[in-house]
DNA sequence: GGATGTGAATCCGTTCACAGCT
DNA sequence: AGCTGTGAACGGATTCACATCC
């Protein structure tokens, strides 16, 4: 049943499944159930049959869902349904990564410009595109009508340049600097920042383990 | 109050408050409150206290916590008053980031060594850092009792390989391959795909104000 | 006065279990 | 028989609000 308002982390595992779905359709398979996609994901089948539910009823009874139409309409919902500019802010290590990751291009989404704010890296390629002095953000992100921004860059400068980004027109910011971002209520952003998430790891390993295993 | 068993959500928003409480100190903030601390991280300061109240009382009514205190009881919480080796597999672009990212060892953790099966790329140096051979991981984390993996792989390869790390006696992953990973019970595994990030994100982007905001 | 720590209340998400369809 | 879709039950997490202490 489509609902008004959807659970941020309903929203949040549709791409886990699309991605699931994805590795189905490559391997030539036609149909599933939510007890498989389940299975593979580490999830309860209910969760995946009450998140599908509402947005539309996509399975068959006795069946399971075409892999195919489940994946077109996830698709859907999800606005993916067409390509989307991205730009990455920096061309450092993590910039360079990003720009060359061919993940991007093939789930939907194109970086197609990048800057940094190096005169000496300035006018350099990665992957036959040109970096772009920081000044020019604004431009050619208002030119372009780009939307999205990754941010590849210190943390002592993420918030400003989220700012200029906004600024800019940008409403979904994914940023790999280690800081909390103010932004206005129209602007998402996302963080990945690897080391919290080994810090919360880090929790659960003990440190007496280490003392059991010795060097053979 | 120390409980018992404490959910993994709050364990996963330590690692933020210590991120925030470290730009503090850097800034020479001595103390803060929950509401400040809150407000910094677009988090209600109730939800602080109460997180924080799972593992001890570490701050004075009227006053707020002591930065450095709180940042010394959250490092021993999280098993972070030590340095923990980490290795890296996979030394394509991801992988070479990471190794070379200043961000771990200035959080705790040590990038020590680093595998790729690619015979063209075993030998090279990255970041002072030799390249072994995928060959060698049971060997090299056996011996140097490495407890933390992180993949940066493809996703075809993850699943055996992640096999391989268990059995050297890993028992955390960070996987930047877009797949879910099967482990036994005892290994944790987090995951870093910035497109399903991405893709959560554009749900919220409505195609209409595309159409609004024309190239200048 | 001001901020913590915490039971109580509320809100939200997950799981249960089953009716209903194929 | 098998699997979906879903109200109901459950469990957990967040917020409230206040007693408590500096």
């Amino acid at each position: 049943m489509s609902d008004n308002s959807i659970p941020k982390i309903v929203i949040s595992r549709l791409p886990v499944y699309l991605r699931a779905l994805s590795r189905m359709i490559n391997k030539g398979q036609l149909v599933t159930s939510s007890h498989e996609l389940g299975k593979a994901l580490g999830i309860s089948s209910a969760q995946i049959r009450k998140d599908l539910s509402h947005f539309g009823e996509f399975g068959k009874q006795g069946t399971g869902y075409q892999v195919e139409f489940l994946i077109t309409q996830l698709s859907q919902i999800l606005n993916l349904d067409r390509e989307w500019e991205v730009a990455v802010i920096g061309s450092g290590d993590i910039g360079h990564a990003i720009t060359r990751y061919q993940g991007f291009a093939d789930r939907g989404f194109r970086v197609s410009v990048i800057f940094d704010s190096d005169p000496q890296k300035v006018g350099s390629y990665i992957n036959g595109l040109e970096v772009m002095h920081a000044s020019q953000i604004v431009k050619v992100l208002r030119e372009r009508n780009i939307q999205i921004a990754m941010l590849a860059i210190p943390a002592e400068y993420a918030q400003k340049v989220t700012d200029t980004v906004v600024d800019a027109g940008v409403r979904a910011i994914l940023s790999y600097a280690p800081i909390s971002l103010n932004v206005p209520d129209h602007v998402r952003v996302s963080y990945i920042d690897p080391v919290t998430h080994l810090q919360s790891m880090t929790y659960y390993l003990s440190t007496e383990q280490d003392l059991m295993s010795q060097p053979l």
